[in-house]
RNA sequence: GCCGGAGUAGCUCAGGUGGUUAGAGCGUCGGAAUCAUAAUCCGCAGGUCGGGGGUUCAAGUCCCUCCUCCGGUACCA
């Protein structure tokens, strides 16, 4: 196997989506997307690598949608968790599991992470005053109470903050506090929580975060953020009865906290991942040696979790790899406006491979992936971008390739004859053409990966029109057959570099130069693989047209 | 309030450590071509880089200030 750097193998994660509402395509874009490409190019390179993911299935907001929906805690997570793993599917997000964390194994793994710390000594007790609403029968979290603010007088004020004023606040300190969802007036009730003493961990959190240097900026500033302000010990237990219980005697009714339990549930699937496979002791591999590189995708709201107390906690417990790398995205927007599922501002995942080819959502996505900043999906923008790039610059390629072919050789792929300069030019340009895109994809610069993969198809658009085979044929057919031979070599190409992004296109174009998937390696994309005398499929057409009424609601 | 990020061509976005006429794609307009899903190729035009002030020989880039938007603010995840 290939190996990346200093590592023998990578181990690629996507946060975990939590399942209380159907998956839109701005978590597509923050790390299921770059994820998926990151994956898919380090499968074709060579490398021996793992994409980990699953339903995040339990806490307090699972609890809150079960009641809003009138639904079972466990209706709740079979309904999204099943159609959102559909919808992943069908935009190709290749996943080596897609499991949940409320599978048996990840109970196992996240109490005995819990109760490894338990035994080292490193967790605490804290008998804490909380609000209990006797109606819903539990602990109010603190946004879920609002309030009148105890110092500008709000009365909408919510138990963390108040809108209004600013000000930070505890629910303790509101007047007339109710809770958000009943209305019910909750009382005080003594509560004990167990502590996580991350304050301890942050001279070896900075010590490890100054050794990143080829981490995002965005990243390193937010983690900086939280240095100054100095880090907090954190409670990992929850007084609520949807969770992994604390495996403690004594201690029935309380649950590990969400954000100490999910992350740990990349570990709990990828033992799944190879119990499936026969291999039960392999995971160890992945999680259990330093020269495992750990890549978490995810967006820019879990950076804390993933940069922080994720780190923390895998330091704290030490038998574990931390990431090599926590690439965040910022977030996609819809039309000017942040997507949000609880205002009906989004584009659903699952209604939008409904309707398009997974291929075109990808790549408008991918061309516009918020990076580095905040950016915007306008639905004119897939149609521009599968219409105007997707169709007229690789469709119309492949295809006035394969047509051509088809015609005046017969569907065979003509014997390469002597090379003109034209020819050598673009053969020469694939090395540096596909080491370039490689890079980018290393460093996890999807967006320039994208669009020079299209600038090769452009050169080869170029390269077509300016040997003109349509008028060589009827005076040098071998001259032609050249030229043909070139234009189908680097439709080969295409299907390899363009993978990542396009699989579903990628898989299409290799059935019709009728060659197997064996052809899938990323070093064979700057070769001529095609013998002369090759019998070709007949072409088929890669990208519809998205005509105006299909984008109007 | 505090911390962090963003504001660059009609649109969507690039522009480490300040350095020649500020870039790309798409769109517009003009031309070439006719193998191809009227799809391609070439060229032109288009920006006082959110406002104002400052440092510097030199600022999209550094400093100050103001405006707008976004994220976080520790029990939503």
């Amino acid at each position: 196997m290939k190996k990346s750097g200093k590592y023998n193998r990578i181990l690629v994660t996507a946060a975990l989506p939590y399942t209380n509402g159907y998956t839109h395509i701005g978590h597509v874009a923050g790390s299921f997307l770059p994820a998926d490409m990151y994956a898919r190019y380090s499968r074709l390179a060579g490398y021996d690598i793992i994409f980990i993911c699953g339903s995040d299935e339990y806490g307090t907001a699972i609890a809150l949608a079960a009641i809003k929906e009138g639904l079972s805690t466990q209706e709740i997570i079979d309904k999204y968790h099943f159609a959102n793993k559909k919808a992943y599917e069908e935009l190709g997000l290749s996943f080596d599991i897609y499991s949940r964390t409320s599978n048996p194994t990840h109970a196992k793994t996240a109490q005995d992470f819990f109760l490894n710390l338990y035994n080292k000594k490193l967790l605490y007790k804290k008998t804490e005053k909380q609000l209990y609403s006797e109606k819903e029968k539990r602990f109010l979290a603190d946004r879920f109470v609002v309030g009148t603010c105890p110092i500008c007088g709000f009365e909408e004020a919510t138990g963390d903050e108040c809108e209004n004023c600013g000000s930070a606040l505890s629910p303790l300190q509101l007047i007339d506090p109710k809770s958000k969802l009943t209305g019910d007036t909750p009382v005080i009730k003594e509560t004990v929580s167990y502590y996580f003493p991350l304050k301890d961990y942050q001279a070896k959190l900075e010590k490890w975060l100054d050794s990143k240097t080829d981490w995002k900026p965005n990243v390193i500033n937010y983690c900086k953020g939280w240095f100054k302000t100095g880090l907090q010990d954190r409670s990992i237990t929850r007084e609520l009865e949807w969770g992994v219980p604390v495996p403690i005697e004594g201690e029935e009714g309380k649950v590990i906290y969400i954000w100490f339990e999910a992350p740990i549930g990349y570990i709990s699937m990828t033992k799944e991942l190879f119990a499936q496979k026969g291999e039960p002791e392999k995971w160890k591999e992945y999680w259990q040696s330093d020269d495992t590189k750990l890549v978490n995708f995810l967006g820019k709201d879990n950076i804390i979790f993933h940069a922080i107390f994720f780190p923390a906690m895998l330091m704290a417990h030490s038998d574990f790899v931390l990431a090599d790398n926590v690439p965040a995205n910022e977030f996609m927007n819809l039309e000017g406006s942040k997507q949000s599922k609880s205002k009906g501002h989004a584009i659903l995942l699952k209604d939008a491979v409904e309707k398009f080819n997974p291929d075109s959502i990808r790549y408008a996505i991918a061309s516009n992936m918020p990076e580095n900043k905040d950016t915007d999906f306008y639905w004119v923008d897939l149609q521009a971008k599968n219409n105007n790039e997707l169709g007229a610059i690789l469709g119309n390629f492949v295809n006035r390739a394969f047509v051509f072919n088809e015609k005046y050789f017969g569907g065979k792929v003509p014997v390469l004859g002597s090379l003109e300069e034209i020819d050598k030019n673009i053969i020469n340009s694939l090395k540096s053409y596909v080491e370039r895109i490689a890079s980018y994809y290393e460093n996890y610069k999807f967006k320039d990966a994208v669009s020079e993969t299209m600038n090769l198809v452009r050169d080869a658009n170029k390269y077509f029109n300016d040997t003109e085979p349509w008028k060589v044929v009827k005076e040098d057919e071998a001259r032609c057959g050249t030229i043909l031979n070139i234009c189908l070599q680097l439709c080969n190409t295409f299907a390899i570099l363009f993978d990542p992004v396009l699989p579903f296109t990628s898989a299409k174009i290799l059935n019709m130069l009728n060659v197997s998937t064996e052809n899938l390696k990323w070093d064979k994309a700057y070769e001529l693989t095609l013998p002369g005398g090759h019998k070709l499929n007949a072409p088929e057409i890669l990208f519809k047209k998205i005509e105006d009424h299909e984008i109007e609601k």
